[in-house]
DNA sequence: TCTGGGGTCCTAGGACCC
DNA sequence: TCTGGGGTCCTAGGACCC
């Protein structure tokens, strides 16, 4: 008989808001998790939303996702504080690094979940206090709570860890599911987000134990065959999908950025686009890579998006090749005029070519371009690209 | 109240080839 | 003169996650 699977996903409780409690409390402030608090971009700025929110906050009515202005609606003495991306990679990798002492066989999901195969290192009989020590070791070398969901896969580990939250163990075996699952709405099944909402109910279908008592036929017609067919499967429980411990090579780049004040007029367009071409561009060569593939995306004022991508001829990470087609491209999509709220730059299709290709038509500046690359490099390699002190003594140079 | 930023995957239609 | 069907690649757009 095969043996029982034990899948722990374990989950930081609102993450960013936790760690920046933590840096806060060792620079000697209140701790921002017991007062209403969240965590957004730039405070500063009027169109950035919620990151994180702190329970209190949260009681009063604030969600993740909400602008700021609105968060502020909801509570008047909201405290918010900025987040601070370098601060939380280090604190996800020392979770991850805890986690990954109770098993080997660790994917993380995100910066603040992984998952850990559990099945040659427990029983089902005292997962829970495994569970109850990891959680433990977490708070008092880290300084932050976790919900760590168990169950026999994956899925049921992930839905489990959403049950009650902070600070909690569930448990959710295939067993559990008609009591524990089914009665719960389709919207909380993972992968089932606003838009099929919308679609199920059109069909009467609420609830998980709803879903999965649907022929995945009839599912098929509302939402394509192969998301049927998985939604199917996980509303009943199942999922055989692995602990992946692969690390994955990522597939896109992208930067984008929304501006204070809708953009009407090319110049701005342009000085916009050189920055987060260089953005992008620098995250490239950081991995090593060089791309084929170069999309770019507008959102105008009413949020309607408009996208276009190209083909490079030859894979490459010169900022200047990368503009270049970013501008040829934002020419067939916008007139230069009509309001324009974010801009975006992507890359994909990556190779990582050691030797430089020399082609015969080569642009003649291209050693200009890459030498720029380098100083830009240079200066940037402690990570944390601050765009705007570049753009005053490089913006119009490419 | 007025909506960020970084990703992944899927789908449908068209082009092109055999 | 008019025609099939499969495979692959590309593009634009959409949905989801945190």
């Amino acid at each position: 008989m095969q043996r029982r699977r034990i899948i722990f996903h374990i989950d930081v409780n609102s993450a960013f808001l936790s760690w920046t409690a933590v840096k806060l409390i060792s620079q000697g402030h209140e701790d921002i998790r017991l007062i209403p608090s969240v965590v957004s971009g730039d405070p500063s700025d009027r169109r950035s939303i919620v990151t994180a929110a702190s329970i209190p906050a949260k009681k009063l009515g604030v969600k993740t996702a909400m602008p700021v202005t609105m968060a502020m609606k909801c509570c008047p003495e909201l405290k918010i504080v900025q987040g601070d991306r370098s601060w939380y990679r280090e604190c996800s990798d020392r979770f991850i690094e805890i986690c990954r002492s109770y098993s080997p066989v660790l994917q993380q999901f995100s910066i603040d979940e992984c998952f850990i195969d559990m099945t040659f290192r427990t029983s089902a009989k005292n997962a829970s206090d495994v569970a109850m020590k990891l959680k433990a070791e977490i708070y008092s070398k880290l300084g932050f709570t976790v919900n760590i969901g168990i169950g026999s896969n994956k899925l049921l580990a992930k839905m489990a860890s959403d049950f009650e939250k902070p600070d909690k163990i569930h448990e959710l075996w295939i067993e559990d599911v008609p009591e524990k699952m089914w009665p719960l709405n389709v919207r909380d099944l993972l992968w089932v987000g606003k838009k099929t909402e919308i679609k199920l109910r059109e069909y009467g279908l609420k609830t998980i134990g709803d879903l999965a008592a649907t022929r995945p036929e009839l599912l098929s017609r509302i939402i394509g065959k192969k998301f049927a067919c998985q939604i199917h499967e996980y509303a009943n429980g199942r999922d055989d999908s692995p602990v992946e411990t692969e690390y994955r090579e990522s597939k896109s780049i992208s930067a984008e950025r929304t501006f204070q004040k809708d953009i009407c007029n090319a110049r701005d367009m342009d000085r916009s686009l050189f920055k987060i071409a260089c953005i992008v561009a620098h995250r490239l060569r950081r991995k090593g890579l060089q791309t084929s593939c170069i999309s770019l995306f507008l959102k105008d004022k009413d949020f309607n998006v408009v996208q276009k991508q190209c083909q490079t001829a030859i894979p490459t990470d010169v900022t200047a090749v990368i503009l270049n087609e970013a501008r040829t491209m934002l020419n067939f999509i916008w007139d230069g005029k009509s309001p324009i709220r974010q801009i975006g730059l992507g890359l994909s299709k990556f190779t990582n070519e050691t030797v430089i290709q020399l082609s015969l038509f080569e642009d003649p500046k291209m050693e200009y371009y890459r030498q720029w690359d380098r100083e830009y490099d240079k200066e940037y390699e402690n990570e944390n690209e601050n765009e705007n002190k570049y753009d005053k003594n490089k913006a119009g140079s490419l």
